[in-house]
DNA sequence: TACAAATCTCAAATTTTTCTCAAATTCCCC
DNA sequence: GGGGAATTTGAGAAAAATTTGAGATTTGTA
């Protein structure tokens, strides 16, 4: 599953830089325009947060604390003001970092990966994107595009074999090795029906060739 | 008991000038003038590392870099250097926080003391509130839209490991590791009696599929 | 101690996954 | 282009995992 960005700011042009950016990261974003809207899209829990300071009707540091108590995910303060006293109090109020436009793109995608992957840490998750396509290998979940495509056991470990390894080539034998333990008298026609499975899941998606077929050899994950 | 913060810096001026805000403050302070010496200190585990990046023998990022493994606490970069490069290098080193200096003292305090909170709050949430569900963890109650909802002892611990790992598969197995505790001979066929009693009682408030069923695998909270 | 609630057990019923096999198709190389 | 091996497709059988139902046992508490 993707991660999910809400971006607060009431600059329609701020917004749909930073949507772009954070799209072409590979993020999931949904926006608000005003402090109300922001208090209500926070309410679907993102996984992370930048706000800008000055909004109409509700700057960002009062939504900062009206969703700190049900919200964990990190916030992040976006805004022109540099004073001490302005960041200190956005601190104060629950944010997790306050960068003062303007900014450098490669300085906010590295943050907020640093924020990110602080609360994937304290929680253990681990995650692969390949442009639409995110497998969660905690989850067992693969996303295409925010659709979450469900997979069984063995389906899943091949998914995550392949993906693990991307671009390297998998005899059957050994994919039947590696996920079914050594044991197996592996057949490769079962591989190769496990892969069918998989690619229809993902052809339903809208998301072909994922699994590529190398010619007399095996399978490899393009993503 | 005090916060523990290393600081790492080779001007013996800014590291007494950090020491003395610190303490002031209320942390109990550790000083590494190199990097080596910085990543012997740190095998103590302080709960936040200040790490000026310009230091002789090894620099800041190396000492990062080696530490990162095992040092799971909050490192903030201390540095004059303000390009892009050096802060994305930074935070991709394992970094949380990049400050420029000169730095105002007031924004020093605000970022540490908003990092250990983070740190704080990721060990002992309270509360988590999933759409129309909210799990109180002291309180030991579950209640969907204001419905107080009783489970017994057993079944919230269950409810209490899923929720706090949102997403998160877990083995059957693991479950009764880590609710029943490791010395039990965990038989499947209990777990599977609990999820069963969970889910009804969730079903009878109207709340289907909080706890989803990953076949061949186990049970994951999807709230 | 006795009662009620909580926890565990086990086998049948159900659901889902996994495997099998032959026909159809695709691809590679001559 | 054609032969032959490799792969994909399709449909259904076999196997495995999960849910359900009904009751036994344990635990906590008045």
């Amino acid at each position: 599953m993707a991660y999910r960005v809400l971006v607060a700011d009431d600059e329609p042009k701020v917004v749909a830089m930073l949507r772009s950016f954070l799209e072409r990261r590979g993020y999931e974003v949904s926006c608000a325009c005003d402090g109300p809207e922001a208090v209500e899209k926070a309410k679907t829990l993102p996984d992370l947060i930048l706000l800008d300071i000055n909004m109409p009707r509700m700057d960002g540091i009062e939504v900062c604390r009206a969703i700190r108590d049900r919200v964990t995910c990190p916030i992040l303060f976006l805004t022109a003001r540099d004073g001490d006293e302005d960041k200190v109090e956005s601190f104060a109020s629950g944010g997790d970092d306050y960068i003062v436009k303007p900014f450098s793109l490669a300085e906010l995608g590295a943050r907020i990966e640093a924020h990110l992957r602080r609360d994937r840490r304290s929680r253990d998750i681990q995650r692969k994107v390949f442009g639409d396509i995110t497998v969660d290998y905690s989850a067992r979940e693969v996303t295409v595009r925010g659709e979450r495509l469900s997979f069984n056991r063995k389906d899943f470990d091949i998914i995550k074999l392949l993906s693990l390894n991307r671009g390297q080539v998998f005899h059957r034998a050994k994919i039947y090795d590696r996920v079914w333990g050594l044991d197996g008298d592996g057949d490769d026609s079962v591989i190769m029906e496990h892969i069918r499975t998989i690619r229809l899941t993902f052809a339903k998606a809208g998301c072909e060739n994922c699994i590529e077929t190398v010619w007399g050899i095996g399978y490899k994950w393009i993503g």
